[in-house]
DNA sequence: GCCGTCTACTAGACCGGTTCAAAGACTCGC
DNA sequence: GCGAGTCTTTGAACCGGTCTAGTAGACGGC
């Protein structure tokens, strides 16, 4: 394994010191405290320490007595890698991601799910939770180690930082939109309201289960919306999918398509499932807005890219990854709670019913 | 210094084991090596530990003692942030981070860039670098530490693993394209050849001294392409752009259409870039592909959604990442080297030339 | 009753640093 | 010549565990 006539064994503080004939935390120093040094010796220090092959000292063994290491976690409900097909996981990380950098921070991504071992042991100072779930898993291994942590859109946790959005009033700002432009006849496509995997049209029952708190949430701002208007919440057909992505949406569109009398507007609780919605229209030969009117929710780059370019309710998903990065840095963030604004955005795949 | 005036000092293997008056090795045991106790003995320690508030080893000592964090790094030669505005770099990531949950281990994103010190204390066993970029700035630091680590896309390095594909060959399959469908007049959208932040029209002698491998390669491989057809290289136009995102795409393929005789078609050197460029083509008033052809690369999924569809060159960047992960994983991953496929995607933004 | 095995547990070195109080060496004012 | 400061440098405690070698005691065989 050698590759040269290396010393053998690792090359430690020690090594250096012993070489020199001066105390380890004289190497410490002229590393961490050079000022304390006399400039001859450190000059010294260093450069037998490049003659040896020392890199300075192991952050490990600094960060175990310091006390912190410099890194900040994003615990992510899911399967990290399914945060990577979210666009707007995707948003919010670089949100994250641009304060890590600033404040010289790693970012460690830790996968959620009970089962993860990574949460009881990842090395990191504090932990943003970007989940929509009641404390458990991983979550739970946070708390028992008594870090520091943020919840990101999930519930308001005691001792914990919060940073989230008014969904219901989006949603509710979404479903006026369409009912303004005359459409009585309206369906949700749903993000998954329980954590059971279920899929199909969830019932009044179902939805008053409903788990998920940005779900929740943005089911009440439908309804709150539609009833204002005077119409019946439960004629209103809500399919639930999960997981949650594209071809979801186009599966959970197609279902309320094909409805009779079939509904000239959809609500779509992500972006993701809308732009599923619109193929699907386009499967059935319906054009948009023109037989079909379809909103998002997120605002994500594609939403403006699409075709049309779909309308949708803006969230500042980057922004919530700054604060809640942001956050974490503040020597309390136990107290703190960012609600962020959102805003409807009218574009061209909303528009008045057809003709009938 | 004992817990005297300090309201609760912090709850420690030892103070479980004195609560129990056994040893600290037989606490750390009920934990690590739970067969290795009485039954009795060791739920006695548990509850003990439960009682005092005790939440298991701290990770970071257990780690210093084992020397193994149970981390993967990741760094990114830009600032870490830009890595989620480029699709191709995402999709790079859910690879890696599929290999990380599945062996449940922490992905650690470090920020490139010469003035990081993420780089030389993040915790992490091994590195991926992605990037394509000579030894320098953070990466040196990964080797002063004698980590392992593995390359993508970026040059061979001694000691290093390696992951990559045939940038040469996938430019030239691109070109290749356009030239057998009878086009003579090209443009080409450039990434960055040099990293000195410049933009503009690449002569011959920068084009030479291109130091980004991947943006070498491609030139070469177009190059290669178009002088097989008979055709001149040197008249054929490299717009270069820095940043290379897809307003960039757009801005150098307005210089490009600009020029009379206009090119009938572009290739791009990613897929933003040919985004751009679509919308170029669309601002000058002209047709995809009846009055120009763009061809991209990469294949990212808004390629496939674009409007025509992109012809581009597929690379697989999820497949790169969870080889370059798995990499890491092996004893050694020093001398490995994968070179992945490329493959031409034709779909509908290009065509034959117009008739002139 | 002696010896060999096993099991359950412990002592103490070790991981590779940081930190702080204190010691030594110099300088300075008077 | 002496005490007071100022710099440098150091010894030793500490961070919070893991691990290896080893011991005490129970058990079993002859």
């Amino acid at each position: 394994m050698e590759t040269d006539g290396r010393p053998a064994g690792r090359v430690t503080l020690a090594t250096v010191a012993g070489a020199l004939g001066v105390s380890r935390a004289t190497v410490s120093n002229a590393y961490n405290h050079p000022e304390r040094l006399s400039p001859r010796l450190r000059d010294q220090v260093l450069a037998t320490a490049r003659e040896l092959g020392y890199a300075g000292p192991h952050p490990l063994a600094a960060t175990l007595s310091r006390g912190r290491v410099n890194a900040l976690g994003l615990v992510y409900e899911d399967p990290m890698s399914f945060a990577f097909s979210d666009p707007a996981a995707v948003l919010f990380l670089q949100g994250v991601s641009e304060v890590c950098e600033r404040e010289d921070l790693a970012l460690v991504l830790i996968s959620g799910g009970p089962n993860s071992a990574v949460a009881r042991v990842a090395l990191v100072d504090a932990v943003i939770c970007y989940c929509d779930v009641p404390i458990e898993g991983s979550l739970a291994a946070i708390v028992d180690r008594g870090l520091p942590f943020v919840v990101v859109d999930g519930p308001r946790l005691p001792g914990a930082g919060h940073v989230g959005i008014d969904d219901r009033r989006g949603a509710a700002a979404a479903a006026r939109h369409l009912l303004d432009l005359g459409h009585t006849h309206l369906g949700v496509l749903a993000m998954p309201l329980v954590d059971d995997a279920w899929e199909g049209t969830a019932d009044l029952d179902r939805q008053d289960r409903a788990r998920y708190r940005a779900s929740r949430e943005r089911l009440l701002g439908y309804r709150e919306a539609v009833e204002a208007a005077g119409l019946r919440w439960s004629a209103v057909p809500v399919e639930e999918r999960s997981p949650y992505g594209r071809d979801a949406g186009r599966r959970a569109a197609a279902a309320l398509l094909a409805r009779r009398p079939r509904p000239t507007a959809l609500l779509a609780m992500s972006d993701e499932l809308a732009l599923g919605a619109m193929a699907a229209a386009t499967d059935a030969g319906l054009a948009v807005p023109g037989d079909v009117s379809v909103v998002g929710f997120d605002d994500v780059p594609a939403a403006a890219d699409a075709h049309p370019a779909l309308t949708t309710v803006r969230q500042p998903h980057r922004e919530k990854g700054r604060r809640a990065a942001a956050l974490l840095l503040r020597p309390d963030p136990g107290r703190d709670e960012h609600r962020l604004p959102v805003e409807l955005v009218v574009r061209d795949s909303s528009g008045p019913p057809p003709w009938r």
